[in-house]
DNA sequence: ATGAAAGCGCTAACAC
DNA sequence: GTGTTAGCGCTTTCAT
């Protein structure tokens, strides 16, 4: 068996509860004490038995998060910032994958609840309901996603479209296609709402197609729709179906910004790399995963901060799909 | 606070101890006595804190594992089926990125090791006696790397290397260039050595360059270094890398497939997705991660099952990269 | 087949 | 400032 806080008692000649005080409330210990306490856990190699620790306090120092696709760059991104910043405070994170079936989350959520401190929750799709559930059973924090009473930590989508829409308009595209991703998906909803408000501040021409799935195949289909929509610009609800349309438009001849431009939504790597280099809105995927673990740790703080609901800016990057419209000759 | 064990027992009008033999052991257990105890305890919403259990059986029910890198969709994968096979097996699963440090990667596991039946580790670089250090300090499994008298999951890169070998000389390539990715990475010593021997049976030319950072900047660099070699192949480390290397050669205005063949290893999504799309090796990640599962599982069942290394297959997927070298005109 | 009781390793009152 | 002690929720002897 492993050392225990008994052994360093010993070892030390002082009793376990000095012991425990010397590791976790240094200050209820004279200096000279703790030193000695210290140098003997050190020397003995000791290491807290956490599951006692958590069974006493009732905290694990443990967190977890659930995602609905682990082969999805966008929760990985995510998942790593958690993991980087909940390490940052000595936690140590679960993590859960669902399949991209809501009701596998919200069991895991659940499942979950009991070995955790706080869930970090990625479901774009789950019913309000069940996640105000899923917030009374654990402390929970949404990741790109608004549901009231609930933290959150939020990319702007909506500025993300409304920087498309400017670039594109000052471009001189004037009837624009937006090819939807899932109705239900939040994010579908956030960045349809700013790319709509950017459009009818501008007075331009938007064709409202979908939905598809969010998929590269989703995109190959998309085209051919926009494509007869006679648009002179696709923007497309994530960089892997605006990838579909690319590949789509080479295969039907139709050149890429010369004849239609295309942004995508997300930056993923491939998008910098793709021929022609897609102009699309970079997420700060990272950031949004460490702030989920700020948010998280705030609210489980002695005085339990208040819920937050905190939005991280995303960028356009504006790369080779983009370009003026080719009947525009003013 | 959640309800216990004497919640339950105390409802069913039992012992503790029956409801623990109940839950734990069932046959100990008169069956109508278990049934009244089982109904009570799914009436109450009965969990077991597995802290507690933990504390006194020894076992956590749950695995770790540690990625050098969670943006590598490789890595995830092989998450991914960990995940999921864990959770078949009721176990819950912590993750841990130690962002490409090796360092970091032994303080992980040391760190899991206390909170964790067992850990895998996908660690291509860290050093064979660190390894076996980490083997000693908790039940360990290796992904897709070779370590005697270490449980290993891995892939059949040689065999994958083979196949690509193959596939060229049948197309007729008589001068082939290798592109190395970390010297230290055990994949790539295991790649390198299978492309070897197929290179002798063929009695072919081999031109060994770099090694060169395993990236997408990697294969640019490494794209003019081939070209000068005048080779009719290039062989890729992996896929990033040819990707690179496919686009500095568009650069240059060499064509591919027509004056030279490339290949990749991995067969990321986008290696499907370029243009033209990749010759590759698929790599069977998410069934290496179950498997790995498997295998620690099996370590920790009551008997510690024997240390195995099992080996998945990899396949040679043919796309347009590849063709007859433009010389033959035999 | 069931119950009583002893801990697993630790923290938190409560004494001194 | 330090020691003693009572549990946290559970499993597991040892009785019965």
């Amino acid at each position: 068996m492993a050392v225990t806080i008994r052994d360093v008692a010993r070892q030390a000649e002082v009793s376990v509860a000095t012991v425990s005080r010397a590791l976790t409330s240094p200050e209820l210990v004279r200096a000279s004490t703790r030193e000695r306490v210290l140098a003997v856990a050190a020397d003995l190699g000791y290491q807290p038995n956490l599951a006692a620790r958590g069974l006493i306090t009732g905290r694990t120092g443990n967190l977890g998060i659930v995602v609905p696709d682990l082969n999805n760059p966008f929760f990985t991104g995510v998942l790593k910032g958690v993991q980087s910043q909940a390490r940052q405070s000595s936690y140590a994170v679960f993590v859960a994958d669902s399949d991209e079936d809501p009701a596998a989350e919200r069991d895991l959520v659940l499942a979950m609840a009991k070995q955790v401190d706080g869930v970090i929750l990625c479901s774009p799709g789950l019913e309000e309901q069940v996640v105000r559930e899923l917030a009374r059973a654990t402390s929970l924090v949404l990741i790109n996603r608004r549901v009231r009473g609930i933290p959150a930590a939020l990319m702007s989508s909506g500025s993300g479209m409304r920087q498309v829409i400017d670039h594109l308009v000052a471009l001189g595209h004037g009837r624009i296609a937006y090819l939807n991703g899932p109705r239900t998906s939040w994010s579908n909803r956030e960045r349809r709402r700013g790319l709509k408000a950017a459009v009818q501040r501008h007075g331009v021409d938007l064709v409202d197609l979908g939905p598809f799935p969010p998929r590269y195949e989703g995109g190959l289909q998309a085209a051919d729709l926009a494509l007869a929509e006679g648009v002179t610009a696709i923007v497309a609800y994530n960089d892997i179906m605006a990838l579909g349309v690319l590949a789509r438009l080479r295969d039907r001849g139709v050149s890429v910004p010369g004849q239609v431009s295309l942004t995508g939504f997300d930056d993923l790597m491939f998008a910098a790399l793709c021929q022609p280099a897609l102009t699309t809105v970079a997420m700060p995927v990272e950031p949004t995963g460490r702030l989920g673990v700020d948010l998280l740790l705030s609210r489980l703080g002695r005085d339990g901060g208040a819920i937050r609901q905190e939005e991280l800016d995303t960028q356009l990057i504006v790369r080779a799909t983009t370009a003026p419209p080719s009947d525009s000759r003013n």
